[in-house]
DNA sequence: AATTTACTTTAAAATAGTTCTAAACTACTT
DNA sequence: AAGTAGTTTAGAACTATTTTAAAGTAAATT
């Protein structure tokens, strides 16, 4: 149970419901999510969820770092654990992402930030189809 | 009235509807705008339409290469007149889009593309905020 | 020019993802 | 053990967008 001192870490309150969600997340392997496929997985799980919660969860997540919200597919949300700077391929028949590595990618040249604005960040997105 | 011309060259029956829109979009400058921004403008300009069919409009501009989708910030959908390939500045306090020509931006190294797929398009996105 | 056909527009209803509300609950502090 | 501050919940509300189906209009056919 390392979700607990996972939540306490993050300064969140380790309540039930969050280390359920915790122990879905962080088993390892890296994901993207929206939050319908996290409460069928919390379902599957024999666990029991109102997706009011599963929202304000991953909200909270979010905010001290534990997720990331990435690109919005079909009007929904998409979450990532993967908490490394990367970018994304995106099937744009099925809306899946996959993770770029950040040494997978390089740019050669980029425009100077306008006056007055600071970079806050980059995102690349390669959109990609089934070749048949 | 060049807009009825430029409507019948896309394949698309000039109606009074699309040709108050094309006059608004294509105008000589290049604008990224939202359904309801658009029908904002409409009414300005003393035309009256229901959003149901600026949504059509837009779809059908999309579906004929008039205009491009790009990019939905805060769950609304943001449309580009500008159909030459380029990036964007996201200034993420705002949610306003503005161009990165082509040359202005270069990628060093790519990743390939997985088994199976074809690349179908880039889209790079900096994210920007104001500095004070 | 009149008629027909196919496409378009419209208001209103429906839909989908997400957030809000406020009452019940639970973790933590005292 | 009692208090308090944060959390969960069902259901209502909200927003952007799409659908519906009836009325309207442009184009094709006569």
């Amino acid at each position: 149970m390392q979700s607990k001192i996972k939540l306490r870490n993050a300064g969140l309150r380790p309540t039930n419901q969050r280390i359920i969600i915790a122990d879905l997340l962080f088993n390892g392997s890296n994901r993207h999510f929206t939050a319908e496929n996290l409460l069928d997985e919390i379902n599957l799980s024999g666990n029991k969820m109102s997706i009011a919660t599963v929202y304000n969860c991953l909200k909270k997540f979010k905010n001290v770092g534990l997720i990331n919200q990435v690109e919005s597919v079909n009007d929904t949300a998409i979450f990532d654990t993967n908490m490394d700077f990367h970018h994304h391929f995106l099937d744009v028949e099925t809306g899946e992402l996959s993770d770029i590595k950040n040494n997978e990618i390089s740019l050669l040249k980029i425009p100077e930030t306008p006056e007055g604005f600071i970079n806050s960040g980059v995102d690349i997105i390669i959109k990609i189809k089934k070749n048949n």
